[in-house]
DNA sequence: ATCCTAAATCGTCTATCGTCGATATAAAAT
DNA sequence: ATTTTATATCGACGATAGACGATTTAGGAT
């Protein structure tokens, strides 16, 4: 019961599901999703921690930087289904659709940068 | 993504989770929910406008009582979805089997009694 | 050793949520 | 019409959550 809620109230914040659906397409860093959603760095921090805690995501360090991306599932049933949905669900989603062109164009104007990100 | 949030915001508190599963084991009314659960009959109502609102449960009047019952799902896929997953999630959990418990000796204590409830 | 960069944690503020007692509403019985 | 019963709504309170700026931690570069 715990678990499942746990899951639950991850999702249950935009930015948090926003999160999650740009980290299916791909991993990023903490600062990458700070500049996509246009929030403050600790909150963006404070998210990835909910939504970990839930099973939702895993991260590993590579440098600076910390690579958030979707968990494989194994540590929750619910977690794993939710993703597994939410492959599909709000892939047309207005909002998100808004995200994934800022995720590409804040891509391509670090394409070459110092840094390798 | 605002109409998943609500059915994720739904799920995200243990009452609401229990309420939705023991309907689906059959229909019941306010005050029937409100001895099971244990808590005060305001709340109970605030949670199943929580739940109706985000397109899991509907309801009907019969006589002195409203009935609640989970909703078709006609409103919203993502409540559709979810209902469907919650019919096995859950049906062994500790919390959940105990309610199912008091729910039985309830609904035996007022077998026969008047209102036909 | 010192400096720099990314991320995590801390402390605080405001808003929202779950809960309850009191009251209002709606339907049925007298 | 008045009373009774079940439910919904209101108002208030304490707890929790999301947000931020400031600070600390952790890794790499000089």
């Amino acid at each position: 019961m715990q678990e499942f809620v746990k899951v639950m109230k991850a999702f249950s914040e935009p930015n948090r599901v926003k999160i999650v659906k740009l980290l299916q397409h791909r991993s990023m860093c903490v600062e990458e999703l700070q500049s996509i959603l246009g929030i403050a760095q600790p909150t963006v921090s404070n998210h990835l921690k909910v939504l970990s805690f839930a099973g939702l995501l895993a991260c590993s360090r590579k440098g600076f930087w910390v690579y958030y991306y979707p968990s494989d599932g194994s540590s929750s049933p619910f977690a794993a289904s939710m993703l597994g949905n939410l492959k599909h669900w709000l892939e047309d989603d207005e909002e998100f659709l808004q995200l994934m062109d800022r995720a590409s164009s804040i891509y391509e104007e670090n394409l070459g940068s110092a840094g390798g990100r």
